[in-house]
DNA sequence: CCAGCTATGTGCACGTTACCCCTAGCGATC
DNA sequence: GATCGCTAGGGGTAACGTGCACATAGCTGG
């Protein structure tokens, strides 16, 4: 999938697809627009249905065709328990990675902080 | 380098690299102690050493070697002018991912606290 | 001389990622 | 009934990042 303009952490997506999943069982193509809020710029759908399968595969999700009146039949996808299980260990690890993400933000403001305070940086070398 | 529990993003290395070095130069070793509190637990210098080359390969860090009278010499680092940019703009990045975590985070607990609120899933699949 | 420590690096296998392309079903139009 | 265009699902692949083990070099002390 497309990574925004931020790098997120590795294999964001599959905790996002269970998050999605488990408010609301769906197909793929709704999977990338609902993908949206999460940074991932609606492109690659290669990469989302890769990811859906190997869940599938390990059974953290189920699907199950779903004929349509409308174009061609879709694959309807749903979480399994295991599925959130899964969400919820990921879950825990992201805030971890928040705490992290803090503690650079933090330090970094401080530093810009100092500077505009007149506290002169360390030697900076003449790049 | 290490992957501490949480899954940080690809590539926090570096702008970690360019923070320490913004507060204070370094050598190698002495970088590997301070990149604790950013989840990298104090193995794999190989991943650090490379990492550094890099930085220097793309102007964003220079070093030199400091003669030392306890055990072999140190090549000291130290962040460029352009390295501060670069930092500058990783910080912006980085602090969209936070949002976008934020928005992970706050979408799952609100789950989770509609389910402890006694309001059942929508039809999770027997896993 | 050899062991052990600090400090700096290399090699390699593996998984993920990003990017580009392909198939198939259906509706509408000509 | 061709053909076009849309939705939906999927593959191939080269480059990259990561993790782990290993290699080198200098200094110190027994």
């Amino acid at each position: 999938m497309d990574p925004i303009l931020p790098t997120l952490p590795k294999n964001f997506l599959r905790p996002c697809l269970l998050l999605l999943l488990r408010e609301q069982q769906a197909h793929g193509y709704e999977l990338l627009e609902r993908l949206r809020p999460f940074g991932f710029e609606g492109s690659d759908p290669g990469g989302l249905y890769r990811s859906l399968r190997k869940l599938e595969g390990e059974g953290l999700v189920r699907s199950a065709w779903e004929p349509s009146s409308f174009g061609p039949a879709r694959r309807i996808y749903e979480i399994t328990r295991v599925g959130m299980e899964e969400l919820h260990d990921r879950a825990k690890g992201l805030a971890e990675a928040r705490g992290t993400l803090d503690t650079f933000l933090g330090r970094y403001e401080e530093f810009v902080a100092l500077r505009r305070a007149g506290v002169p940086a360390p030697e900076p070398a003449r790049g």
